[in-house]
DNA sequence: CTAATAAATGAATGGCATTCATTTAGTGGT
DNA sequence: ACCACTAAATGAATGCCATTCATTTATTAG
């Protein structure tokens, strides 16, 4: 039953396509954002889109291409601007951040990009070749460039499952008197009073691999 | 039904117990190795230990139970040897690699192992003040070590997906000629002929890491 | 001895992605 | 103008999945 109010479709092919890849995406993006991913399964979407979710089939082949279609809807998103106006360090910085807070919204995406080969993601291809363009501008030698992304790239997406992590994941409750010193370095951390312990730990991991990288540019 | 050759179990309670967690941990395991994380069924758990599915959850609570009881067992495995006998940088390194190895095969456990309390993890924990004593030992301000050790772990996750990439993932494809600066780097890095690619931008981000955290010392 | 608890079976339950037969509408070729 | 083909919808399965529950039997605590 594709609606449950108002009148129903008929059976058959309708004067006017009901559906498309972008109709798709932006209703799963809308549901993600109303119920996390969870609640996006191909019925709910069929269900906000007023169609059956047979008719999905016609348009992309399985859950996976749509979790594809959102990924690159999403890798658009991130700021790559930088590459073309500022110098390397502040360029690859602001596109770190800026990469790892749009997927850290999206962490159930991150095992599908992972894999995800480019040839299937036009905007993230996009992004890449803005990136390893910046990366060459700035004197990187050629055949680093691919490996010094995909180490930054690994860097973010591990940080973006740790900006997900409750603020408590490090108690360790009964067992603190015997892990003394992971519990006094946990307890220090806590002192310090960050609101956002995830973005002290980034930080000091990207500007350890943009400094680490800056030093392979000729 | 609990099993479909053989004598089955009558119903009841037995003289003694068939299940136990270090058994379900164990098959969960096996099971894995066999069938992948996909065959890893609460249904195909119990077959393996010729039991009915209900019967699994007088000792476990859920599925996410079973991974958590797995991601521990699993994290044992990790050598921390090196933390009492080398310095801190070949230390880490051994770490890190070990770390990485043993989570590429058991990358569906990331997202579990990324929220997840330590409370509930013991053997994880005990990883954690191992770690963090050698980075005390090492020098490390106190309050920067666990922010250290996370940024490290988000490395070393974001990497152990890395590693199950496919060959090919970098292929742009028909989009070759619009990318000419990314496909450059993509060929320039595949003329080096490395067999595992993976491993040279671990390489390259696990010593960039290490030589900007070891300049924290004191 | 008896009540409570533990550990098993087996039969649901509801949700899930996906497939298929069917219906209807547009399209390209002769 | 007709006809075959393709595209896009419906609605009814299918099979798998984790989980729950009533029931049975055995052990354990008081």
């Amino acid at each position: 039953m594709p609606q449950t109010g108002g009148a129903r479709r008929r059976v058959g092919r309708p004067a006017a396509a009901v559906l498309d890849q972008a109709g798709i995406t932006a209703a799963a993006l809308r549901l993600i954002g109303k119920d996390g991913y969870d609640g996006l399964t191909m019925a709910a979407l069929a269900r906000s889109l007023h169609v059956a979710p047979s008719a999905l089939y016609n348009h992309v082949e399985s859950k996976r291409d749509v979790l594809l279609l959102v990924e690159d809807h999403l890798t658009a998103l991130v700021d790559v601007t930088a590459f073309a106006a500022e110098p390397w360090e502040s360029a690859v910085r602001k596109w770190a951040w800026s990469y790892r807070d749009v997927f850290a919204e999206h962490t159930p995406l991150i095992p599908v990009i992972a894999v995800l080969p480019v040839t299937d993601a036009p905007q993230t291809l996009a992004m890449y070749e803005t990136v390893s363009a910046g990366f060459r501008a700035a004197g990187f030698p050629e055949e680093r460039i691919v490996s010094a992304i995909v180490a930054l790239e690994s860097f973010i997406f591990g940080s973006a499952y740790d900006v997900t992590a409750p603020a408590d994941i490090f108690d360790s409750g009964s067992m603190a008197e015997s892990t003394p010193s992971f519990t006094g370095a946990v307890r220090s951390l806590a002192a310090l009073g960050h609101e956002k312990p995830a973005d002290v730990a980034f930080s000091l991991g990207l500007e350890a691999l943009i400094a680490g990288f800056g030093a392979l540019r000729e």
